[in-house]
DNA sequence: TTGGCTGCAAAATATTTGCAGGGCT
DNA sequence: AGCCCTGCAAATATTTTGCAGCCAA
């Protein structure tokens, strides 16, 4: 029998997981998977960092939060914020700031497809000084 | 006495080190650490992973390479590149393409810039098919 | 009832670091 | 000579996985 290699998974309703996806998606802070248990540790004292991790696999399968690896960063960190933006990572005070797509880019990818290449998937992240420390 | 937070260093010269810089400096495969070892491991048998890390981060320091982190990838890898420029991993064949950076984007950095963001670090990852895939 | 979901602990990966000896300047 | 560079091995850090019991459909 022939596998498509894209697996066909079903998935049931786990009030963990949805409480994970709740958090990421009110949150601007782009935790790391252990800030994400300690976050979550209280309200929910049985939670296992590698049942977490089995969560946020799938959350990210399923596009509803993105896993994104900022420079200067070692861990990978999470995002509930699905729509295209730019993430900005001040080497001062090690925040990480969303921006929202800015319309040049869009010819970049324009001018990308043009060249046969379609893009799925964009990770920008700049690094710098954010306005607050520069002053 | 006050530090600053960037300690000022001095280095050698170090055969191994300048090698490992040649090779990536040569290379377009953007390689991790254990695939460079494995490639530089034959000319240079003494050659240990640990120290391989500790050049790596002496070169990324000094700015002669970088360290990026595509998606999908889950090791750091190498790029002897330091010119901006974009990468595009293909989800199919797993190759990663260089492409030129591309004038569009310098607007964007000039719009960040008005915003008071001072970008001093790019890195541009984009996720997709690669024109060989697609035919 | 079936098969995904969970916690726990062990395992697998990836990267960093202490130490003793060797090499550059 | 002084101090960085090196290999080796041990230590960390991060992420994945096996297993047995639990829970949703």
């Amino acid at each position: 029998m022939i596998m498509n290699n894209s697996a066909i998974k079903s998935y049931r309703y786990s009030r963990q997981r949805q409480r994970i996806l709740e958090f990421l998606q009110d949150d601007f802070s782009h935790p790391s998977a252990l800030e994400l248990y300690q976050a979550l540790k209280p309200e929910m004292p049985s939670l296992s960092l590698g049942n977490l991790y089995r969560n946020l696999h799938i959350l990210e399968e399923q596009s509803l939060i993105l896993k994104i690896s900022p420079p200067g960063s070692n861990e990978d960190r999470y995002d509930g914020h699905v729509h295209q933006h730019i993430h900005f990572r001040c080497g001062s005070c090690h925040k990480i700031f969303d921006i929202d797509m800015l319309p040049d880019l869009k010819n970049t990818f324009h001018t990308l497809s043009q060249q046969g290449f379609t893009t799925q998937e964009m990770h920008i992240s700049l690094g710098g000084t954010c306005p607050n420390c520069a002053s």
